[in-house]
DNA sequence: ATTGTAGTTCGTAAAACTACGAACAATAAT
DNA sequence: ATTATTGTTCGTAGTTTTACGAACTACAAT
């Protein structure tokens, strides 16, 4: 029943994880990469660029805003989305930070 | 029953997903960093860092396979796995690449 | 031939993911 | 009040993921 309880993984595999995993889907891919170049839009303007009914737009966004990489704000009547900029520095680290053998312990995750 | 047909995505959005999909699990990010500090090493080295039964290693360790991050070799009676070391710098370009504003288009994913 | 070692594959189960249309909320405009 | 616009949430369905133990394969050594 229970999976496993062993919390063993450390924080910053956790987190470089989570990270990976909200960038794990193309459309949310793509809507990282629209957002970045934008500073901000609404949804209607993401749905419009992605090729899946609005509903699943609406749950690919609200995956990358658990993930602390996007920010939606209300603005009625509209929703303005744009990066979680500090988030997207940290993640940022996380990854250049894996990837570089040498700078291994400059920036900790 | 067939989900959405269209291929709208682009390759390097698709590229991108995959690769952080596959790193988008604590154990695997754990496996890839461990491999990554060592050039090489046996499943049973792997199995031994991770709170999780070997089965699941095995799992985990054919995903990163397929994504094509790491590289396993049968050497009887042990199976050495390693970084694939040509997918792992492309990878790293796609996350980085992804990152830097300024570097778009100076390095395709 | 038997036993041991090293991993993979199988079968299974619960949970999470992806997708859609329909229904719903909330504001704006007629 | 009614209608239109903008997104979210609900209900549903099929797929994939994660996990485990048990069974299995393959080679080596006794």
């Amino acid at each position: 029943m229970a999976y496993t309880l062993s919390n063993d993984y450390k924080e910053d595999e956790i987190s470089l994880a989570r990270f990976a995993k909200a960038m794990g889907h193309p459309a949310r891919i793509a809507i990282l990469k629209y957002l970045s170049s934008l500073d901000e839009c609404c949804f209607g303007d993401i749905n419009k660029e992605l090729p899946i009914a609005k509903a699943t737009v609406s749950q690919h966004l609200a995956e990358l805003k658990d993930a602390g990489l996007i920010q939606g704000t209300i603005e009625p009547p509209k929703v303005n989305y744009c990066i979680d900029k500090i988030n997207w520095e940290k993640a940022k680290k996380c990854f250049i930070g894996f990837f570089d053998k040498d700078g291994l312990d400059s920036t900790r995750c």
